[in-house]
RNA sequence: CGGGGCGUAGCUCAGCCUGGUAGAGCGCUUGCUUUGGGAGCAAGAAGUCGUCAGUUCGAAUCUGGCCGCCCCGACCA
């Protein structure tokens, strides 16, 4: 049998469905007993190890240490930043009891009842600012003890009305770093730093060109100053907020008593920051590279970058063929590419050729290589790339191979990044009039990214998403961005554009 | 929380209207055949039909309560 493609629907046909069965079909996740809760499986987890580790490296070159904070959060932490506390009031878990009592039924079985409330409820960490606030409260005397560079790895709990796999999950995983300085130019600084350090690794790392910009005051963290985002793109055009950077000001040291004595001999309070990427990014790049055919992981940060597929037609050159692809797997690990050891894994289960092959695609392995007696005895290798169709297959001398395999990793990591950078260039216009507007965001129609001068308020914002479901992605950063208009609800002057698009 | 839909084998679902206590496809196991490709044939394992109660000689099927899930909104990384 053979299907047109391995995934149905595909993207054309329901991009929301082709996405649930894309995860499934890679095997990377799955929905769990518990409402909103993921099981992230072998292949989508070693994304985000990948993906962990490597974020991890820049947040140590721009020079942060890990911590790790509690889980819960006294619920007075919460109520001590009303706009926070307002921001994130419907979507706590709330720890109230701290025992359960056995009760044993007349049919035998056991109901436990909690017992033992609690005086004060504890609340799920949707995220740290408060409590991370409470301890540098405690370790802040001094300028001299700033500034205060800390990052978390953890998972986060929201209880969202809808969830969707990687997307939007009530439990996700995810960094949170927090930062405390002397100065407001100083934590400005530091937010943009970490805003450009997303900006690199969705390009660098994910292949993914993302918009960097800020964001309205509508859009913005609960309690922030400013939040700077990176706003992908991803194949139904609709936006994708991929990781923030807020800073703070003075609200979270306020409310935490964030204070030490200054140069001057004066008590102020920290100017403070807080920035993060989650599991979500999982999401986006499986929806910004994924085709018909599966996933599609970009080389950087697949599990494997190369699976190699044995071809046994006879039991008897069996183990002299998987004993050639040892070989082969051996040899390409002293390769490095990216700084990295090759990832390389040989599938050596007594499965089908044809089922193995299409369950790689599937996952998205960057790279497949098959070989057999015939590749043995011509000293080459099958060679299959996830960028290109499922039949597309080069048959190259293995020492060849062995000299050029890191360029044509790179090669697909390149080509992901030019795919994705062609598809978001193509859908995005610049647009002058209401009319235009309406018509590019109209329910037949492709959308994507509207860049239009704006000088509107936060009502009439408010206004544009609930008629047509738009939002204000973000002021975006770039002198392309920058030039004297009229905005096209109030017709005030603008100097600058911005991002309009539907969003996940 | 509003508006729709649905809970039957690991997965996708049929059966329900017109009660007589279970079916298909895929997947899984075994055997044979096949083998540069998601293969074929055969045999087999697997479900107290979400749950509790009611009606009935008899309930997956009818009635009611409860629980859960999915989709569309509002909310959000």
């Amino acid at each position: 049998m053979s299907n047109a493609t391995a995934i149905t629907p595909t993207r054309a046909q329901d991009f929301p469905e082709w996405y649930q069965q894309v995860v499934r079909a890679a095997d990377m996740a799955e929905n769990s007993e518990v409402r909103g809760c993921m099981v992230i499986k072998p292949w989508g987890y070693g994304l985000w190890e990948n993906i962990q580790r490597q974020l991890d490296v820049k947040f140590k070159e721009t020079g942060h240490v890990n911590a790790y904070f509690p889980l819960l959060i006294p619920l007075s932490y919460l109520e001590k930043e009303a706009q926070h506390a307002e921001g994130f009031a419907t979507e706590c878990a709330v720890v109230t009891h701290h025992r359960l009592e056995a009760q044993k039924q007349p049919d035998g079985t056991v109901k436990m009842i909690p017992t033992g409330e609690l005086a004060e409820p504890f609340v799920i960490r949707p995220t740290s600012e408060t409590i991370i606030g409470a301890a540098f409260a405690r370790w802040v005397e001094s300028y001299r003890d700033l500034p205060l560079l800390i990052n978390q790895w953890c998972n986060v709990m929201r209880w969202e009305m809808r969830p969707r796999l990687f997307l939007r999950t009530a439990e996700f995983l995810w960094q949170e770093g927090h930062t405390a300085h002397e100065t407001a130019e100083e934590a400005i600084a530091e937010t943009r730093t970490m805003h450009k350090v997303y900006e690199d690794f969705m390009r660098d790392h994910l292949a993914i060109p993302v918009i960097p910009g800020e964001k309205t005051e509508r859009e913005r963290f609960p309690g922030a100053v400013q939040t700077f985002t990176v706003e992908a793109m991803v194949q139904d055009k609709k936006a994708i907020q991929a990781g923030t950077s807020h800073y703070l000001g003075q609200n979270f040291a306020k409310a935490a008593n964030i204070q030490f004595l200054g140069r001057d001999n004066t008590r102020q309070l920290a100017h403070t920051t807080s920035w993060g990427v989650s599991t979500r990014m999982i999401g986006t790049v499986i929806m910004a590279h994924g085709d018909d055919d599966g996933v599609i992981i970009p080389p950087r940060v697949a599990p494997n970058q190369i699976v190699i597929l044995p071809v046994t037609p006879k039991a008897d050159t069996r183990d002299e063929v998987i004993a050639a692809c040892e070989a082969l797997a051996q040899t390409l690990r002293l390769q490095t590419f990216a700084g990295e050891p090759l990832r390389v894994h040989v599938d050596k289960r007594d499965l089908q050729g044809g089922a193995k092959n299409w369950e790689w695609i599937k996952k998205g392995v960057p790279m497949r290589l098959e070989m057999g007696p015939r590749d043995i005895a011509n000293r080459s290798v099958a060679v299959c790339r996830r960028d290109q169709g499922p039949k597309a297959k080069e048959f190259v001398p293995k020492e060849d191979f062995l000299q050029n395999v890191t360029e044509r990793l790179q090669e697909i990591q390149d080509a992901l990044l030019a795919r994705a950078t062609a598809l978001r260039d193509a859908n995005m216009k610049k647009i002058e009039t209401l009319e235009e507007f309406k018509a590019f965001f109209a329910e037949d129609s492709e959308g994507g990214f509207a860049l239009m001068h704006w000088a509107g308020s936060s009502d009439d914002e408010d206004t544009l998403s609930k008629d047509l479901k738009v939002t204000i992605r973000c002021i975006p950063h770039g002198d392309q961005f920058a030039e004297e208009g009229k905005c096209f609800l109030t017709g005030k002057p603008s100097s600058h554009r911005v991002v309009f698009a539907r969003s996940y």
